[in-house]
DNA sequence: GATTTGGTTTAAAAAAAAATGAACCAATCT
DNA sequence: AGATTGGTTCATTTTTTTTTAAACCAAATC
């Protein structure tokens, strides 16, 4: 089988085919410059744009060649995408390698992203911040500590608000009467 | 003056003066992490802790020092961050440089954010999706067209939600009766 | 039990992003 | 006018991130 991407089809159908692989190309751009938003290298978003552009789950070879990109690249790049649920392996009869399908709900793709890397996050800002007041009030003296208070105060509410906020942006959803 | 950080100070409030230095290399370290999770270079992070955590404006120099930074990378910064209206330049009177503030409403920071850097982002994806759509349905022969075109339908779905969504993310405010 | 297949790990190379520093510019001061 | 101050620009260097490729491992096949 040559290297070359296009696959093999009838006649007729060619010139349509070859568009298709156009569409495709550009998903898979379109999911690296989203991945890239979030901090995904280029190779991870671009993974997960081919498996959405496919009809059929893919086999690592396939996504390889495909992408033109190393095994490590791949391998690294699965395994993240497995850990953020935004893939599934699954396994095919009578064949040993494992194919991948790629989560397809917005909203649980959402979701997961705010669970493993906003969440946590913030988290641990909320406890950088506590920390922080309370050494400063520990010290109440400084000229600058009151405005400071002040400061890490409104630092605060923001966490407090954006973890409240946290449920809709997951749903990606406007709440009842929200509108 | 000497180059290392800490200022004079009082013999009494020495040591103070020493925790409140420790307390605002770490607000400079928060907001490093901070803006290193939406993409900012270090540097801007780091000049807009130290403004955060500055009780009085500072200048450009002072900047400079404070953070060990080159003057290109505090410039750039700076221009950055002001795009962003993330800090202010205000003048002094009898005082040629132009002094910093920081913009303290995370509400307004969040909204400058948005509508700068995600929103455009939101724009350009949206146009991009409804481009494959269109292109998609032109030849309508491709086996697995249909679901290319199911699985655009749902990431327009996706933008269409975050887009109405995105006003309450502004205002990190949960929407009436959204509780 | 040797070999091939499917995949992982990781040191090293390549690429990308960030910071530096020197040249430069425009006000202000002498 | 010449020198100084406050700051910008941008080519070059440094640092960080990403990718590669070679060594490796485990399961299946010969």
């Amino acid at each position: 089988m040559p290297k070359t991407s296009h696959k093999p089809n009838h006649a007729a159908t060619e010139g349509a085919a070859a568009a298709t692989d156009d569409v495709r190309a550009e998903i898979i751009g379109f999911f690296e410059e989203m991945g890239r938003s979030v901090r995904l290298p280029p190779s991870f978003g671009r993974i997960y744009g081919l498996l959405f552009a496919s009809s059929k789950p893919l086999a690592f070879e396939e996504i390889c060649t495909e992408l033109h990109l190393s095994k490590g690249a791949i391998s690294q790049g699965l395994t993240a995408l497995q850990d953020l649920q935004a893939v599934r392996p699954i396994s095919i009869e009578n064949d040993r390698r494992t194919y991948f399908v790629p989560e397809t709900s917005m909203r649980r793709l959402s979701r997961n992203f705010l669970k493993e890397v906003v969440l946590p996050k913030l988290e641990s800002g909320e406890q950088t911040v506590k920390n922080l007041q309370s050494r400063l009030s520990a010290n109440e003296d400084s000229e600058n500590a009151d405005s400071l208070a002040v400061r890490l105060h409104s630092l605060h509410e923001w966490q407090r608000k954006l973890r409240r906020l946290l449920p809709w942006i997951a749903k990606l959803t406007v709440p009842p009467r929200g509108d």
